[in-house]
DNA sequence: AGCGCTATCTGACGTTCCGTCAGCTAGTCT
DNA sequence: AGACTAGCTGACGGAACGTCAGATAGCGCT
């Protein structure tokens, strides 16, 4: 299914193959979390792998053919996101948890996954489908269960009829995407860290739920 | 004040001058909107404009700081933004304008400017301090006199004491700016355009006040 | 018009990085 | 040990970088 490891040139990696193409991936990721990504180059990669660069295209078409792998490592990771949200409800104190726990878990996720995950937010915007659907692949572990959660709400009569709850899970997950990878912004608003998640707890819950919580 | 156009090497620059770095400016703005960022080179730019690589050096030191000079342009520009909020009511009927007309116009502003601004959020994000102060300003803009709003609202008592202004103005233009560079991401879920807006003002208008809104 | 001044532009160069290939190296198997 | 092959790399032609010294052209002056 997965398919094996395989070099460009399509012949099937074998163990000491495997090691440096994921030591080259290793070093790949580092360099982008200390530098730009314009400035990430194939020599720099390679070398801090302690290799030449001949090898890293044995493994990889270029920098974003590696980067794109990466992504995907993470993406499978991402799917665990979905645990967030499964099987919670959206009424009364336990909602006002469940929104507290999205918000936790979505932050630290995004901030584990920083450096990647503006790479990838980049390519999609530049409309990159590969990227793209990466991209979209973490975010719909979370927002098709909200989204699910919205429905049913809106089924029993809690939530309004206009409402379209993918437009609004969509939103509310995008807009904790954004806020993860800028959190430094809003320090300069005053805003601290531990003010910040509450914050968006409220608005998430009052997203999905159109009400103020019952903490 | 503003401080007039220079050379790299600390001339002025006259009128000849002036017109050339402009032409540059334009191509690298169309360069942006067709080309993943990590693609455009200067010299691609440059035979663009009809000049010589050198030619670009004489008025940038690179690429990023050309993309810098854009993004200047566009956070002047992006002042108008206040027009959306400042002077806005969010009590009854015309909270609910209010939140439409500032949704109207920020998802409009970000489609205009989506190439240089996703290149802005990739600086911010990467730390880059000159991107970030562009990038407050825009969202500053927006941002302070939501703040203001949200504060007086609760001055009034018809907001919570808990909730942290900065936090939930900040966040809901994060969000708004999240969803406007990711536009097309939202039809893959099946959320057309039209019915996004909605429920964009939707979210805004209750995390303003807190309630649903009265159309 | 002709002259000279200087702002502006560019050809050309050394350097860095790209991406490829043929050939070398080192594990592995018998 | 010998041979087989997966894996690695030196070396190369080409593209882009960033810099400089020198060419060009617009402008003011007579």
């Amino acid at each position: 299914m997965t398919g094996q490891v395989r070099t460009v040139d399509g012949r099937v990696a074998g163990r000491r193959g495997q090691a440096t193409r994921q030591k080259l991936l290793e070093c790949l990721s580092e360099m982008l979390s200390t530098s730009p990504y314009r400035d990430v180059k194939v020599i720099d990669v390679a070398r801090m792998a302690g290799t030449s660069p001949a090898t890293f295209y044995q493994y990889f078409p270029d920098v974003e053919g590696a980067v794109l792998e990466l992504a995907e490592e993470m993406a499978k990771e991402g799917a665990t996101l979905t645990d967030l949200v499964a099987g919670r409800t959206w009424v009364g104190k336990p909602a006002w948890a469940a929104a507290e726990d999205l918000v936790d878990g979505f932050l630290s996720f995004w901030r584990k996954n920083d450096a990647i995950l503006r790479v990838v937010d980049l390519g999609a915007a530049e409309g990159d489908k590969r990227f793209y659907k990466i991209r979209m692949k973490i975010l719909n572990a979370v927002t098709n269960s909200l989204t699910d959660s919205i429905k049913e709400l809106q089924d029993k009569g809690r939530v309004d009829k206009s409402v379209n709850p993918a437009a609004v899970a969509g939103s509310l997950v995008a807009m904790l995407a954004a806020v993860a990878a800028h959190q430094k912004g809003f320090q300069s608003w005053g805003v601290k860290q531990a003010e910040l998640k509450p914050n968006l707890a409220l608005l998430v819950h009052l997203g999905v739920t159109g009400k103020k919580p019952t903490k």
